[in-house]
DNA sequence: GCGGCGATTTGCGCTATCGCAAACTCCGCG
DNA sequence: CGCGGAGTTTGCGATAGCGCAAATCGCCGC
């Protein structure tokens, strides 16, 4: 199930303070702090479609990602898979250890081949007792996590498909968006089916939804592959009242 | 707006460290410690109905309920009502500052006659540095709302709208139910349209709901009261297969 | 004890969205 | 360079749940 890849000498080795000195979970640590935050730490390549960690799981380490992007997945107990969030560059994941968990409550998938660094949860402790700011920064990423939470919460309450997929949309866009030629494009591959797994619809009617906005001009899609031609556009639909 | 109600001579004179002694945020602090965390705090009672913050209101100040529970709601731009949850006695609320917000995303009405502490902002800094332990506490907290958020998210992604009343009702039972003769009750006035906003539906499809299930014996409802005669036969429907 | 109002119930159309089947497209591999 | 399969498109019912109107109920205050 798991398919970590140790990067070679790495692995172990000495990583450098570059890595987590600009992250917002590290900000304004002094360098032998950062070394002392990398203590313990190790590099992994986290293979696209491969988990870096998965739901119900012992929780025995927590993440950083350090290159590409991951989806965080929900399975029902029924099998629907739901996706609760993709997690960018710089982020923490798995950090189940500082909520107090001991299991993962969700899976973590390489949407792209990946660079993880992973500690055993045993550092957490050590981590904040010596950098007290590292639960004050960790307390406002996961308060921001909530409150995207939260958001996604109303717009399903109070939203139509079309809106939640717009609103989805700008989202990654805003998270991940690379600007091209046309427009700005989601810089990961993404299907059909994870967008109707984000925005809880089907697979058609995402395909329906986005066949509509490609005749009107708003956007390009092809085969796992979403370029938003028109962001204001967009918005318009996603701000619409009903 | 608000209707804070200043209780008496406590308002400003010293609040004892039993009001806070049992808490999880405050779990395991010296009686000084207890003493500290206190200092700066004032209680309030707030009304029925009243708020004790607004949503997007500045962030002045955070809160403990101390007794009473709390409705948090947020407002869509187009006027609609979402109620994020119930806070229980015993619980922070307001907590914009530990996020790094400066405005707080939801606002927080009494559902029934609440007394409340709360601390000016700039205490936060004070007691999170004196008291690391408030930190981690805190990030359990948000870490278990969170979860809570991610969940409802899943069910209004999967379930039809009965398994949601469903799994509410026995959310909020589990949260704040009291046992009585016949079954369990919630400890609260709530209406339909309360259950609609936390289920994303109407209160005509929840007073649909709530007679059907009365009609099997399953609740007994009334105006703003619900008891749960038989909790495990909820459970059958909130987790029917689809 | 009565009046009035907010809360609830219930009936009846209506439609957004699902669910499935079938066909098509395109990428990657041999 | 053609094959196979995953990803996508599109048509066509079926339906859960909405939205509104109208009636009823039951608390609370006077």
């Amino acid at each position: 199930m798991f398919a970590y890849k140790m990067r070679g000498a790495a692995g172990l080795a000495n990583l450098d303070r570059s890595l987590i000195s600009a992250l917002p979970a590290f900000s304004g640590l002094s360098g032998a702090d950062l070394d002392f935050a990398l203590e313990g730490a190790r590099s992994f390549i986290v293979r696209k479609d491969a988990a870096v960690f998965e739901q119900d799981g012992e929780a025995h380490s927590f993440f950083l990602l350090l290159h590409g992007h991951v989806r965080v997945e929900r399975l029902t107990p029924d099998g629907q898979k739901v996706v609760a969030r993709y997690i960018s560059e710089g982020e923490l994941i798995g950090i189940a250890v500082a909520m107090g968990r001991d299991t993962y409550p969700a899976s973590a998938v390489a949407a792209v081949d990946c660079t993880v660094l992973s500690w055993p949860n045993a550092r957490w402790a050590a981590l904040t007792a010596r950098i007290p700011a590292l639960s004050g920064n960790t307390l406002k990423t996961v308060g921001a996590r909530m409150e995207e939470a939260q958001n996604r919460v109303v717009e399903m309450a109070t939203e139509r498909v079309e809106q939640r997929v717009a609103h989805t949309l700008l989202r990654l866009l805003r998270q991940t968006g690379r600007k091209v030629e046309d427009g700005v494009e989601i810089d990961f591959p993404i299907s059909r089916q994870d967008i109707a797994e984000m925005t809880g619809t089907t697979l058609f009617t995402v395909s329906r939804i986005l066949s509509d906005w490609e005749g009107k001009g708003l956007v390009k899609s092809g085969r796992q592959k979403i370029t938003v031609l028109q962001p204001h556009r967009l918005l318009v639909i996603a701000e619409a009242r009903n």
